[in-house]
DNA sequence: TCTGGGGTCCTAGGACCC
DNA sequence: TCTGGGGTCCTAGGACCC
């Protein structure tokens, strides 16, 4: 059997986790996008205050505030700390495990040595709430769509009595049933366009579309809507992959504080999105042949000059030194940056990536040997592991990042080193 | 007054090859 | 008037996920 266990209002308990004033069960809280603009996190309470996601955070916190609640700010740091210690925690019982996002977790129980599910399903709960004080879904089935489907009647509050957050659909009556109830929408793999097209048909609910036939969806849809097709009707054909794999791609970007027109502050901006980035790629132990850079306009903001504009550059070799790639970086950024514009978005996408051990192709007619991560960019490394990020970085990267996003409201890396505080002050 | 930051896979179409 | 019959690789864009 799958099982799919995810986190309730996972970015919410985080913080809650470690303000133990607020009480989860009762007190309406929320987690704030990165610049504080938008709710992206809600608990039940704070629902129950009519609170949208995506909310706008002007408009709701008064309603908050009025209702004693509390809304974070974003700290990336501690979601992925605690998002590591979550999975961590439940891989001691599952296995064929699958990180699939930060607070999600597909992975097998053998259905011949466990005699009862639904009392491991309980087990797994109060193991994770006792060692890392978070509450759990459950949802188990034969396929990973149909324990996504689990997991989210686990989820529904008028039958959260009867479940107890743990739903295991191992009959064909079950999961029909939990089918029947699912609109269709909110069966995993469709997204809003196809739920618009499948309504058009008459494909209401999950055991609507269970019953379609798959070489149909094949060719009115896609290969895609295929398999999930296939997966209510039992089969397994959803192939997924570990967020901890090899990637294909790694980008960081981030919507600036503030709106940007100065060439040498977008600079700043670029060179530390691709600091991290390299960072990235190095720990994933990765060479990248492709860098993108990418820049933007407030695209909301229809009354400003519209400019969205990427520029890629090959490098002539793999690489994955900081300084090296900051070169690329900002030559990228002089090719595409226009005065006169506003800018809100800039970002760095690293593509082609490659391992060092392996894959790597070398120049026929060169003398580049076997690649290695250059001495500086080793020592920057050693320095900055010992005495904390950013210890020593390059000057392009700038001091005042004043176009960094809002953070005022966000909790602190309470798990991690004191030096990956958000602020300094902090 | 606000509008995240990551990812994946698939498809169509163009450029190119013989 | 006619205009082969196969292929591959790459890219952009769409749809989806959290």
């Amino acid at each position: 059997m799958w099982v799919l266990c995810d986190i309730n209002a996972a970015y919410v308990s985080f913080c809650a986790l470690f303000n133990p004033q607020y009480n989860m069960d009762r007190v309406p809280l929320g987690v704030l996008s990165s610049n504080q603009g938008n709710v992206i996190a809600r608990n039940q309470a704070i629902k129950d205050l009519n609170v949208k996601m995506g909310d706008a955070a002007f408009n709701v916190c008064e309603i908050v505030k009025h209702n004693n609640g509390h809304l974070w700010g974003s700290n990336f740091n501690l979601f992925g700390d605690m998002s590591d210690r979550f999975h961590t925690e439940l891989e001691m019982f599952l296995f064929d495990t699958i990180r699939y996002s930060v607070d999600e977790s597909f992975g097998k129980v053998d259905v011949k040595h466990t005699q009862n599910l639904k009392k491991l399903g309980h087990t797994i709960q109060s193991a994770l709430h006792r060692n890392v004080g978070l509450t759990v879904g459950l949802g188990m089935a034969s396929t990973k769509t149909l324990a996504k489907l689990g997991s989210h009647c686990a989820k529904q509050q008028q039958w959260k009595a009867h479940t107890g957050g743990v739903v295991v659909l191992d009959t064909q009556h079950k999961v029909d049933w939990a089918l029947k109830h699912c609109p269709v929408g909110d069966i995993w793999g469709v997204g809003s366009r196809t739920e618009t097209k499948l309504k058009a048909m008459g494909v209401v609910t999950g055991l609507d579309l269970k019953k379609l036939d798959v070489s149909i969806i094949k060719q009115q849809f896609s290969v895609v809507l295929a398999r999930t097709v296939q997966e209510l009707n039992g089969i397994n054909a959803v192939e997924l992959k570990d967020i901890q794999s090899n990637r294909d791609r790694i980008c960081v970007s981030q919507s600036m504080g503030k709106a940007v027109t100065c060439e040498n502050e977008m600079m700043e901006a670029v060179a530390t999105h691709t600091t991290r980035a390299a960072n990235k790629l190095r720990r994933f132990e990765s060479f990248t042949s492709a860098i993108t850079i990418f820049i933007g306009t407030n695209s909301f903001d229809k009354s400003q000059a519209q400019y969205h504009k990427s520029q890629l550059i090959r490098l002539p070799f793999p690489c994955a030194d900081t300084l090296t790639l900051v070169a690329y970086a900002t030559y990228a950024l002089k090719s595409i940056f226009k005065a006169g514009y506003k800018y809100k978005k800039v970002g760095v996408i690293l593509e082609q990536l490659s391992k060092s051990d392996t894959e790597q192709q070398l120049e026929l007619l060169s003398d580049v040997g076997p690649l290695k991560v250059d001495k500086r960019t080793a020592v920057l490394d050693e320095i900055n592991k010992k005495f904390g990020q950013s210890t020593i970085h390059t000057a392009t990267e700038g001091f005042n990042h004043d176009w960094r996003p809002k953070d005022n409201l966000a909790p602190p890396s309470y798990t991690t080193k004191l030096s990956d505080l958000p602020t300094a002050k902090a």
